[in-house]
DNA sequence: ATTAGCACTCGACACGAAAGAGTGCTAACA
DNA sequence: TGTTAGCACTCTTTCGTGTCGAGTGCTAAT
């Protein structure tokens, strides 16, 4: 069967309902709607053919109809090729430009919560395939070495180590000016095992100090292989009946709490990409469980060079996309713009 | 009237039921007790009497009977002198030490969270009287600078300075022993303006760059003034039906999620010193509205010297308090040890 | 002082009736 | 042939009712 023009009105029409109100709508609803002059008997005739499609579901006999995944997938779809053509103006948004990238993603992913009453969720930026920029050992005390280890986002770590012996100034000197010559500007990949000897056998007796700090350099960078990931709005959930049940509810928030399964959807949305750079997961599209009752919709901003961090946003199926995807893809510039000029 | 022997028996007994139950006790219930061999109708009396003195409440007419908030505060104030005196012995914690205090502190509120089945939170440790340990100051690129910024709890924070004009190695190497020599060991309340005049003549020309490392120095100490809270285990509350109905579950979460009430908290929690250094908060002790059916258990836990950081447990008013002192009790002292040691 | 007994209150629960919303189907209509 | 009116049917929701059980307060007996 086709989705001619009646019933994709009368679908749309639907979904819109259904997304305002939150309860199933039935065919007097929709009959009432201006554009398309038919009596609820039709209706009825037109959405036993639309569940026969598999667009629309009756959660009981007797209950009005509400969309399906597949429904909001349709809707979804069909949403964001128009918003494709459109030129969208920016939304405004305080964004105050600061240091501390951390207190930004914080910021924003709160905005974001509180503008679009759902629960948002935003990732730091992963340094992937980050080179390193600068290394810089310096002395605390007698037992104790601080590495800093600078990469080229400007990201610094630091690492204390602690060493039995004590350390000897002249030789810390030595030891920066070699690791920065020798390492500066190499990915992680590249420093491999021949260029490590190399620089062991240069640092002779005190090859110890290097293959500890080497040890920090490796686990300042990969540590970003758990990225952070800052929640907001998780309450926001109790605003939507169908979600706010204790246990539904009680699943979801845990989810958030632990913030470890929202990674992997960060992780798949970095997988997928998609044109826009925005994803939506209906249902069981995301590879959570407990968010099988909720939608998804996943942005991936950018810095330099290559993908980087994820905002996400979830809420209940009957979110108001239109609105979701808008924001996002405002946002999605603006964070793109910041870092950019960083 | 006083609380005699019996009737002190009596509202222990129904106090520990109900902390078990989380329903309201009868009089039978309690009859059933060994130690003491009294008909229901025995106990009733006394009930009536201790509700008289507001120890005890009836939620309605023929109910049994719950703690009131007077009596919750009784229970556990003779609690807190029975405890004073025992040694304790210290409950097994795995707490891998690690350098990254953060990671220690989410580390110790969710082990907290998940061993005490309540909501828990912890501050990191307030800097306010921290003296400068070390400063280094290096060139990124031509025109940035990182200085990096170590305090007396081996705690580092980076700063990152942007100059116009070009950097000078040389002027950077002798900048950083001037600032060592003469910050080092200081308190931030030490460094007044006389000393910061003296520190810019003798840079000479440069002295833009020491009072924006300066402004640097002031920023990654006082930042602590707005102390990070985290926590955990914020859907524990779904375990007690009597805070998880969908109202009051919103707003304790919420409370949680924000953060930002909990620092009113832990402000008065840090005034008011007990000589545990444990407070307990029952409903509307505590200064947050939205806890009003919640108890809140307190402890500090210090590093070096002073006050520190805090550690809390929010469940309902029926918590195990003997229970939840003892956890406090000893992760305080663990947590004690753990940053005296580093 | 303690207890047994009794009447009373109130919440919890189950059941059924009624209301209301919505459907599917059929027959009539344009 | 597409549309509509009407009707019987289904299912949820809500409300009232009745019953049960837990628990109390009071009184009288021990």
């Amino acid at each position: 069967m086709q989705l001619d023009d009646r019933k994709w009105k009368i679908f749309n029409a639907i979904i819109k309902t259904y997304l305002e109100t939150g309860e199933p709508v039935g065919s007097r609803t929709i009959s009432k709607y201006e554009d398309l002059n038919l009596s609820s008997a039709t209706i009825r005739n037109e959405m036993a053919d639309l569940e026969e499609m598999g667009l629309i579901i009756q959660p009981h006999t007797s209950a009005g109809r509400i969309p399906s995944d597949k429904g909001y997938r349709l809707y979804v779809d069909y949403l964001m090729q128009e918003k494709e053509q459109e030129v969208r103006e920016q939304q405004e948004l305080l964004i105050q430009k600061q240091d501390k990238m951390e207190a930004l993603l914080k910021q924003v992913v709160k905005v974001l919560a509180n503008s679009t009453n759902y629960a948002t969720m935003i990732t730091s930026p992963r340094y992937n395939a980050t080179k390193l920029k600068f290394i810089q050992l310096s002395i605390i005390d007698e037992e104790q070495l601080l590495a800093v280890i600078v990469t080229e986002g400007n990201i610094v770590k630091n690492k204390m180590l602690r060493f039995r012996h004590d350390l000897d100034g002249e030789l810390i000197l030595k030891l920066n000016i070699l690791l920065n010559t020798s390492l500066t500007g190499l990915a992680i990949e590249q420093i491999d095992l021949g260029l490590i000897t190399r620089l062991k056998e240069q640092a002779g007796i005190h090859s110890e100090v290097i293959s500890r700090v080497l040890d920090a350099v490796a686990e300042a960078i990969q540590m970003d292989e758990d990225v952070e990931i800052y929640t907001s709005g998780a309450t926001n959930i109790f605003k939507y009946p169908e979600l706010s049940d204790s246990e539904r509810a009680s699943g979801l928030i845990s989810t958030f709490e632990e913030k470890k399964e929202l990674a992997t959807l960060i992780q798949s949305s970095m997988e997928g990409e998609s044109s826009t750079g925005i994803q939506v997961y209906i249902g069981n599209e995301a590879p959570i469980r407990t968010m099988q009752d909720c939608s998804v919709v996943t942005a991936t901003y950018e810095l330099g060079e290559g993908v980087q961090g994820t905002i996400g946003i979830i809420g209940p199926k009957r979110m108001d996309y239109e609105k979701v995807v808008d924001s996002l893809k405002s946002l999605k510039t603006q964070l793109d713009l910041i870092f950019q000029k960083d």
